[in-house]
DNA sequence: AAGTCCTGACTGACTGTTCAGTCGAGTACG
DNA sequence: CGTACTCGACTGAACAGTCAGTCAGGACTT
């Protein structure tokens, strides 16, 4: 038989994702340009050409596999607003996920594929245009969280759409600041920061 | 004669300088890691033999010319700065620089080299070390010129280290979404919230 | 002559991509 | 059932281009 998971997954289904794994965790170790197609062979353990076979370029490797990383993330994150729970609880979750899961091994060194993301979008113009859908899908989860906050009101009418621009922002300029150790932004002083500005921009208690 | 600038300035020195701005607009425009030394010696008319007499490797001088752009960029805060005004003024030259200048010619597409800093420094430790001194500068900047309203009575006492991390931050994540373009984050727009936050944070009319 | 600045020609290593061909599993056919 | 054929997955080896770094020497200054 040829190995298929239990829904009908192909085997070239499951080597597509092993590369696209790997070489996310390779972008975000040594980065976009000097991640090989080599390398990316020998972590799933088999020759450069079957990666050509998958791939027609390099470059469709690589573009494919930030976009495949930059989804799981945001996928996690939508699953992770199901559960309902206060404004305050949802939102601290949201912090949490982006100053923590980050870390994590399930998103190896996300830190490192998000400036690689920007450093690509600022060059490549189809990477920027992902890139602004993904952050727009960010901003409306934000955005969502706290409507659902106002509709079980839980705070005043506010200008929903501008708090999730600002917030966001400021989660990613937070975020530079702990990804690259600076030693006053640390990640417990960056979650109280956005959890303060949150709070107060909101009127929560 | 050797051409001499003034004041004893050595061709060399003319030479090294040359060599770090070309490769900081071609960091800029390519990359880092797609940067060549062949490219660099052709912007300035050289050979690339004399790139590597005066940098003995590629990552010196590339790492160098991050270095000397982050630093005129920061000296040219500075500078600004040294003009009094109002507190409310000087912010929003802060704001100015932070969001137009990088488009200025003089810092030919500093955003790109923003991001390339940002991902030099997840990876070199010495590149991190730099880009927190450089960050730190530019907090301390803003600190100074928060102080300097508060000694001049022009607002209340207030906890000024915090406001220059939380405010830092916030330009950093709304260059980000300006740089790449973001529909909902015009250069406007972000100066808008930029100055809204530090009014409100800092109590000012 | 000594020293500095500079160059053209070269090389060795690397790496994306191609290609001819292997292997095993299915499938049609007699 | 067995044989021939197809096809997708896969590989080793080679190709062709690129590029950092070297070197021997030239020109110009002091």
């Amino acid at each position: 038989m040829t190995t298929t998971s239990p829904e009908g997954r192909q085997q070239s289904d499951v080597r597509r994702d092993q590369m696209l794994v790997a070489a996310a965790e390779l972008i975000a170790e040594r980065g976009f340009e000097r991640t090989r197609i080599a390398d990316v062979a020998k972590r799933i353990e088999t020759s450069p050409a079957l990666v050509m076979y998958y791939f027609a370029t390099k470059d469709e490797l690589l573009t494919a596999a930030l976009r495949h990383s930059e989804a799981a993330f945001y996928r996690a994150a939508e699953e992770l607003l199901d559960k309902p729970g206060t404004l305050d609880k949802r939102l601290s979750k949201l912090v949490d996920m982006t100053f923590d899961s980050k870390t994590k091994e399930e998103f190896a060194g996300a830190w490192g594929l998000w400036f690689e993301l920007w450093c690509q979008a600022f060059k490549h113009p189809q990477v920027a245009q992902d890139r602004r859908e993904l952050d727009q899908q960010w901003r409306d989860l934000i955005t969502r969280v706290v409507q659902a906050g106002i509709d079980a009101g839980e705070l005043s009418d506010t200008d929903v759409e501008q708090f999730a621009v600002e917030w966001a922002a400021l989660l990613d300029g937070l975020s530079v600041q702990v990804a690259l150790d600076d030693p006053r932004v640390d990640t417990k002083r960056a979650k109280r920061i956005a959890m303060d500005f949150a709070r107060r921009a909101l009127n929560l208690t």
